[in-house]
DNA sequence: CGACACTTTGAAGACGATCAACGCCGGTGG
DNA sequence: CCACCGGCGTTGATCGTCTTCAAAGTGTCG
C-alpha cells in the first residue's frame, strides 16, 4: 500500500479516468511507494520491464545513448504522469531507455503482471490502457514530425509554449523548470545551439533571459511555430492555447 | 464480397494470424474490392476515416503537406500491407495523410464498424490489431530515431536493406521498385541529396548504377548502418538479415 | 522529332555541430 | 576571507551536411 499521500493530481489520472474512487483506492494500494535520489537510475536500458510507474513529484528524466556516444533525451516526466504502460503489448519487454531522477523524485511502482490482471478485470481501465497507448503513438508522430520540419528555433519555442501549458504557468513570466542541457538533449540539439537560439526568439515573440521567460506575443509565436507543421489540425498545444488565451481574457 | 481471387498473401496477413480459414473468408466477404488506378486519389488528408483498407497489390503512398508547401511521404504500402487501423483508438477521426497510388492498386476496403463488430466479435482479432497498432508505434519510434541519428547515407542504405527484405529480392542484385523521387521523399530528404548519395554508397557496401543495386557486403552495410542507432538490439532489419544470411549460406 | 518526366551534376548558401575559450556562480578548504 | 574548483552556460570561429537554385543529361512515348 503506498504510505504517502497520493496528491489529487494521481486521481485525475487519465489511466484513471472513469472508475470510482473505491476502485482507485483499490487499484492503488496494489503498488509500493519508492522515493528517488537526485541521479538515482530507476533502471536502464536494456533491462526487463518488470514495472508500470506512476510519477507523483519531481522529474524523471528517459534517455538512450547511441553506440557512439550520443545522448538523447526522450521523455522528461514530471507528477501525474506515467511510465511504462506501454511495454505492455511490446514483443520484447526489454526497457528502450535510461530512467534516472533529475531530482528527489516520489515514484509509485505497480508490476507489470497486476496491472494484466487488473485491465482484463476492469473493462475501463483497459480501454484507458488503450488510448493511452494509442495517444502516446500519435504524440510520438507529431514528436517525429517536427524533428524532421522544424528548425531549431520553432523547436525551443514549441517546447517552451508546451512547457508553459503542462506546467500551468503564466506565459507572461516563469522559470525554466529544467537545466539548459536538460532541454537542449530533450530537443535533440546541442547546448550551444539552444543557447545561442534563445536570443534569436526575440524576434518571435519570446524573450528569455538567464531563465526567465516571457511570451509576450503569443499569436506570433503560435504561427511561427505551426508554419511549418503539417499537423497542425489536431495539435494539442495549439488548442490548448486557444483555450488558455480565452480564459485570461473571459 | 471481393470479386478477386485474394492472394495467399493476404492470408498470412498477421492482422489474420491465428484465425481459421473459414473465420478469415467470413471476414473478407466484409470487405469491398477496389481498383485505383495509377494516380488515382484514395482519400485526402483531413477527410473523415470511413474505412479500413488491404492492399492486395500495386503501391499505394501515403504523404502529407505542411503549409509552407513541403511535401513529405510518410509510407509506402504494397501488397499484404494494411492501412487504418491505427486510426480506431484515435479520438479525431480523421485521415492523417493522403493516399494516392503510384501504380495500378488493388486494394479491399472494410467499413470502420465492420472492424470493430468484429474485433468485439473475434478475441483473437481484437488483439492482432492491438498487436498492430502497437508495432505502429514501435516502428514509428525507430524511425524517428533514425531520422534523428542518421546521415542521409545511413538512411538510404538502411532503406535498400529494408526494401531488398520486404520485396524478397536478392541482395546481390535488384532493380529498385520505386522512383527515386518517391524513395528520396520516403526518406525525408531532397532528391538531389537522394542522388548523390548513392554514389557515395559504393564505399561503405551498397553500388548503385542507375535503378540497379548491388548490395556486395552486407556486413559492411549493417554496420555502417547501425553504428549510430541506440535501438540495435530488437532492429526488425539487422534479424531479418541474419536469417536471410543463415538462408543462403545454409 | 519533340515534349515531358525523371534524374544527374554543379555551385552557392543555410543551418546546426564541433571545438575552444571564457564568464558566472556556489561550494569547499586552507 | 580568499583562492580554487567544478558545473553550467555563453560566445566565437570553423566545418560538414543538406538544401536550394540552376542547368543539362537521359529516357520514353506520342
Amino acid at each position: 500500500m503506498p504510505n504517502i499521500a497520493l496528491p489529487k493530481t494521481v486521481k485525475s489520472q487519465p489511466l484513471f479516468k472513469g472508475l470510482s474512487e473505491a476502485e482507485q483506492d483499490a487499484l492503488l494500494r496494489g503498488g509500493r511507494s519508492r522515493q528517488l535520489e537526485r541521479g538515482q537510475l530507476l533502471f536502464a536500458h536494456g533491462d526487463p520491464v518488470t514495472h508500470f510507474y506512476l510519477v507523483i513529484s519531481g522529474t524523471l528524466q528517459l534517455f538512450r545513448q547511441s553506440p557512439d556516444g550520443h545522448e538523447k533525451t526522450l521523455a522528461i516526466l514530471i507528477g501525474g504522469q506515467t511510465l511504462g504502460e506501454t511495454e505492455i503489448f511490446e514483443v520484447s519487454k526489454i526497457q528502450p531507455a535510461n530512467a534516472v531522477a533529475i531530482e528527489i523524485t516520489h515514484i509509485v511502482e505497480f508490476p507489470l503482471q497486476w496491472l494484466l490482471d487488473n485491465a482484463q478485470k476492469h473493462p475501463v481501465l483497459a480501454l484507458n490502457l488503450l488510448a493511452s497507448i494509442s495517444e502516446q503513438a500519435h504524440d510520438a508522430q507529431i514528436e517525429a514530425e517536427h524533428q524532421c520540419n522544424m528548425s531549431a528555433a520553432q523547436l525551443v519555442a514549441c517546447f517552451l509554449q508546451r512547457t508553459c501549458i503542462l506546467h500551468n504557468f503564466d506565459p507572461r513570466g516563469f522559470e525554466l523548470p529544467y537545466s539548459k542541457s536538460l532541454i537542449a538533449s530533450r530537443l535533440g540539439m546541442e547546448l550551444e545551439t539552444f543557447s545561442r537560439t534563445l536570443g534569436k526568439l526575440r524576434e518571435h515573440g519570446i524573450a528569455v533571459t538567464g531563465t526567465h521567460v516571457t511570451i509576450y506575443d503569443m499569436q506570433q509565436i503560435e504561427d511561427y511555430v505551426c508554419s511549418s507543421c503539417s499537423i497542425v489540425e489536431d495539435c494539442p498545444t495549439r488548442q490548448k492555447l486557444v483555450e488558455i488565451a480565452g480564459r485570461r481574457q473571459g
